[in-house]
DNA sequence: GTGGTCTAGACCACA
DNA sequence: GTGGTCTAGACCACG
């Protein structure tokens, strides 16, 4: 697993390695089970502070991708949820959701292309989870 | 055309304002040529101090979402974007989306359920843009 | 609004703050819509950090209880959470509290005791929250 | 007796380890005089450093719950305690037992609910400690 | 002015 | 060795 920040972004570091994690989560690039590098290991390996790493962990953590534990280092969680999200997750995620699309549209990119991105991208997540389409799915 | 803040989110106001523009008209709720109030009006209606709101319409009309003129106040463009969008764009958008849909499936939503999310909320902006479930429009 | 810190216990600092936080919010101690210090500046009458401190109400936000702005500073949060709290944390709930009752029934507190303490404490919360028994309350 | 860990909870193993333990205690699923497995025994079984169930066992005998031998391991004490508990527990715990509840009344659960799991579990501990909820129990 | 981020270095508890 | 906490000081974005 590789990451690859861009320090002097707009976007914090912390969130640059969380999104990250969270992405190659979901492809099923970082298996779960699959141990991440200990803080201070990830931290020298990008030459950042240690601590930039731990708020990130500390985020992945707190949204149940993350097992840390103070011997093996982080893990990522075998079952991070089960069930359906927390209450209040989807309304809010809908909305995150409308205004990505919505800034698309202003940028002159048109319904279909927006939604042959989202059926692209989901369909690269890992399996079980294929997109409503034919059987072919992803073509 | 109504704004709803959440002062304190974690979302600066100048961006929440941003982004209910953008929605609002991909939505069609406002239609192209039509004026928004200035940025001393807007700010009294919301409470704020309207450096914040004109920081907002800087942003819209530097992504060619709004015309702002000295008489005629803040007018939603006719034409944003008759092309397809400026170099760069769509690569950084489609990094965005895809981090938005992984959150979603780290979270527990399938990925038929976010994918019937973003072809609902597409099929909810101004026609022409709309593409169905049916055979064609995915693509 | 007092806080008394135990520098030195085995309770962090941040944890501390935040836990005397949310007391003073259930006893109606800390009105909602009353401002707290800002972070340095609690910070400096406390005589610690102020990255403790932010560490605390940024934890107090993640429980829904703080609205943090950058313009007044903390507010306690006028509807916490209307309606009943998200999924999973009852159970969690439940299970420190049985940890905590069996503790006092290891050191000799019988179960009238305590019952009387967990009474007591309840009803000396905001109103509206008024124990089951009878129309007296608190005996 | 079953312990069952949570690797990768923010509560130290050895805690885990003895909380469960007081809380069977409490309940009688841990008869008083029973004996528990030796440090290595359970150590092996949970696949955890004997260290740590060391330190597990040495809190609960520092506490009065059990009786460490040479010859016959762990043992829960006959007579925990009779008489109330020492002094300064019932301070220490009252105000843990404030911040619990507190927590759940932040957290949308109304006192009756609270009160209602604190009688549940209370009556769940075992015969002599009973307390039901009729006029008598409360007190 | 506010909160937020990042860095740096120290110390501690857990395993 | 791990993660966690606290301190200290710098800089930035928001309002």
């Amino acid at each position: 697993m590789i990451l690859s920040l861009d320090l002097g972004s707009e976007i914090p570091i912390y969130q640059q390695i969380r999104d990250q994690v969270v992405v190659a989560v979901a492809t099923g690039e970082l298996a779960e089970g699959s141990a991440l590098p200990s803080t201070r290991q990830l931290a020298g390996d990008l030459g950042i502070n240690f601590h930039t790493v731990n708020k990130a962990y500390d985020l992945l953590r707190r949204e149940g991708l993350l097992l840390l534990t103070r011997k093996s280092g982080a893990v990522v969680r075998r079952d991070p949820h089960s069930g359906p999200p927390e209450g209040g997750f989807a309304e809010e995620w809908a909305g995150r959701l409308r205004t990505l699309l919505a800034e698309a549209a202003a940028q002159g990119l048109d319904g279909p292309t927006v939604l042959a991105a989202c059926t692209t991208t989901v369909n690269g997540f890992r399996a079980g989870q294929t997109a409503t389409d034919d059987e072919g799915g992803v073509r």
